[in-house]
DNA sequence: GTTATATTTAGACATTGTCCAAATAAGTCG
DNA sequence: CGACTTATTTGGACAATGTCTAAATATAAC
């Protein structure tokens, strides 16, 4: 289990960052890191009510934005509905199935840090989120059916068992 | 007033759609145009009261959806709030700033049509929006103040009585 | 004009996220 | 180690955003 070293580092960076390593905090940390893939604040809600520590729903939130400034997990905004998050790994981007909902992985669209670039002088740019939309293999498989899925946003995303720090 | 021009083009595109055009859609293509900018779906809403036909909040939503699918408008996710609409014309990203919450535009990040490869096969992708994040120009000017203002999501955007079809 | 049907409408509803004040725990200092 | 200061948590109410339903209406074709 790396939850420990999950927790550990957590712990380092949020006193790093003069902040105190709370209980939510790591607690939230370590559900995000072992479930894998991209989630709402209410699934590590649910995730952490079905494994035993139990948190109030404020406390998701709270420790969510926390962890998201400081760069522990990472918040992408995927249309009308709730905002997922995921454990920090490698930065990259997001396709959104305009049919199923689901959320999946894109690597970053050139080079590292790509986008970081705006054209316009808009002022000082730390971030940029590419949401890309579409039909997901899955769906484009299952053929022109109209009535298909349209599951909740939960990716099969990548073992989330080996640790990749940095390519 | 271009208000005719642009309800023409909009009923002509509805039709080529196979949709009809109906009042709440023209008016609500027509409010964007004339407004310009970005807007939430709810400041769309109350500007039509404020000028004379008031639509329920629904209509209003239906219509930009529809309006949305159809590319006569386009929408834009910025974080957790509302979702913000604009009159399209040419395609571009948007930056949003932490500070003041203000959403502007961004040109194409390179040449044309550029993030629509995503590296990864994912499916068919039909769109790539950019959200970059940062501190705006004005709130950097402001100072490192703390509490500022964090205003709503409006935008001093550009002239909306001139018309670049594609530049 | 009539008619089939896409759309609108109103209201209730669900979801998502934020705010508040009191209770608690984290880290610090002697 | 034990008291202290203050960041955080907590619970509950609240606000905002968007979706759903079924009945009423208007659109476009005939």
């Amino acid at each position: 289990m790396a939850d420990r070293r999950v927790a550990d580092e957590t712990m380092a960076r949020l006193r790093r960052a003069g902040l105190r390593a709370t209980a939510p905090r790591l607690a939230v940390a370590t559900a995000l890191r072992t479930m894998g893939g991209h989630h709402t604040a209410d699934e590590v809600h649910a995730y952490l009510g079905e494994h035993g520590d139990a948190l109030p729903r404020t406390s998701v939130y709270n420790a969510l934005t926390t962890l998201a400034d400081l760069g522990v997990v990472l918040r992408a905004d995927v249309g009308p509905g709730a905002a997922v998050y995921e454990f920090a790994q490698v930065w990259h981007h997001h396709f959104v199935c305009r049919r199923c909902g689901r959320v999946s992985d894109v690597s970053c669209v050139v080079g590292t840090k790509p986008c970081l670039t705006a054209g316009d002088d808009v002022g000082e740019v730390d971030e940029a989120q590419v949401i890309f939309r579409g039909v997901c293999r899955a769906c484009l498989a299952a053929g022109s059916s109209p009535g298909t899925d349209i599951p909740t946003t939960v990716t099969p995303a990548g073992d989330p068992s080996d640790e990749h720090p940095h390519p």
